[in-house]
DNA sequence: ATTATATTCTATCAATCTTTAGATCGTTTT
DNA sequence: AAAACGATCTAAAGATTGATAGAATATAAT
């Protein structure tokens, strides 16, 4: 085989990856794989798509082998193949925010309230909520923060902040996070928060920001 | 604006990157261009494309903020919007290497020479050649050896290497590299060295890679 | 077995992308 | 000013992809 044929074919395999990655909706979808296994059905709900679409994609995202299927029963769950598409989801995403001017301008627009981004530093605010001076809020769905999530962070979702304030304290600033940059869920928790009366602040890591920095995840394996 | 909207608005930006590389000759356009900045005939010559498909694509990769250019007389040059570009690149190839059987195949198929490749450790070849119990030989054009290369190594281009052989120790063991796992550059000039006598191996990786490991690079600013 | 549910496969249309060719634009040289 | 050259723009053909609907498949419950 010649050389160029060789190369062509070698372009050719990564650019598969790159297909793969070329849809707005299966980066929403690894995204959403990327906090935990899910099934079909649900991830098609919270990425607002048909079953039939979702399930097209996913089958795009299976054969470059970015994500692997187990069927339970009548469900069929997908994951991410490995850590690093997770990784390679930041990346991309990072190089995105830092090249795209109107990424930039969108993301700014979700986030209009500056104030309520903490541009703490990752490790302080790790060594702070190990000695237990601030409050690590996960606010995704409970399955998601099963499978993986900040350590000495607390299992909070969205949709059960307003019935559970009482066991928030006034008195300890509260960090939420959720799913990362794109995601509003933690954004909602602090305006909330706040409008209570607690000293919310949120962080736009997620768990795979996080983790791709290197810093530990508490998982049950 | 709707949540759902903004999110799609979001997911599309980081798609355009997606879609920039996702085609096999734009991501050999941004290999070479990890290498040095070229003018738009040079990098149709390499990529074994025409002109007007070559600046189709590069209008592409400018469009997506990937690259930039600069207008010298008549030519005009292009180069990595930064850094950050050629670390992506390395790290869509490490995903297509790590999960696409195919593109381990038709890698092991251009290498089949086993023996060539030296599977040393970084750090260790970069105290080797700093003692200079090794040579390392950067086997690329000039130009692209002056936009930056390994730390110690000689440039000695793939077409000189015949010619130049007296410049070569044979009691010390040569290391050549080039542009990075896909080229073929190292591999010629090692299958060569060693019919002449020398002790020739080669390393995968090019000086995208090895920056992208947080190795020091030799350049002029 | 039959039915219900979850998912995938097939067919289709519209939209998009790749590639080529011809015309155009900008810069240098004569 | 004209010619030469490099690069880009425009237009058009063919190929590929995204999204939708209907048919088919696999498993679980009846």
């Amino acid at each position: 085989m010649a050389e160029r044929e060789i190369k062509d074919l070698l372009y050719a395999q990564v650019a598969r990856i790159g297909k793969a990655v070329a849809s707005p909706k299966r980066l929403e979808l690894i995204e959403l794989l990327a906090q935990a296994e899910k099934p079909v059905d649900q991830l098609a709900a919270e990425a607002a798509i048909s079953v039939k679409l979702a399930s097209a994609h996913l089958k795009e995202l299976r054969q470059a082998r970015l994500v692997e299927t187990r069927r339970e029963g009548k469900r069929v769950f997908y994951r991410l193949a490995d850590r690093s598409v997770a990784d390679f989801w930041v990346s991309i995403r990072s190089l995105a925010e830092a090249h795209l001017l109107e990424l930039k301008n969108a993301l700014a627009r979700m986030s209009e309230d500056a104030a309520q981004l903490t541009p703490i530093d990752r490790s302080q605010m790790l060594e702070l909520a190990r000695r237990g001076e601030i409050v690590v809020l996960d606010v995704r769905p409970k399955l998601e923060f099963s499978a993986g999530h900040l350590p000495y962070a607390l299992s909070m979702p969205l949709a059960e902040v307003r019935k559970r304030l009482a066991e928030l304290p006034h008195d300890k600033p509260i960090v939420a996070y959720c799913r990362g940059p794109f995601c509003v869920m933690a954004k909602e928790a602090v305006t909330l928060l706040n409008r209570e009366g607690y000293r919310a602040t949120r962080i736009e890591d997620g768990v795979a920001e996080w983790r791709a920095q290197g810093l530990p995840v508490e998982e049950v394996l």
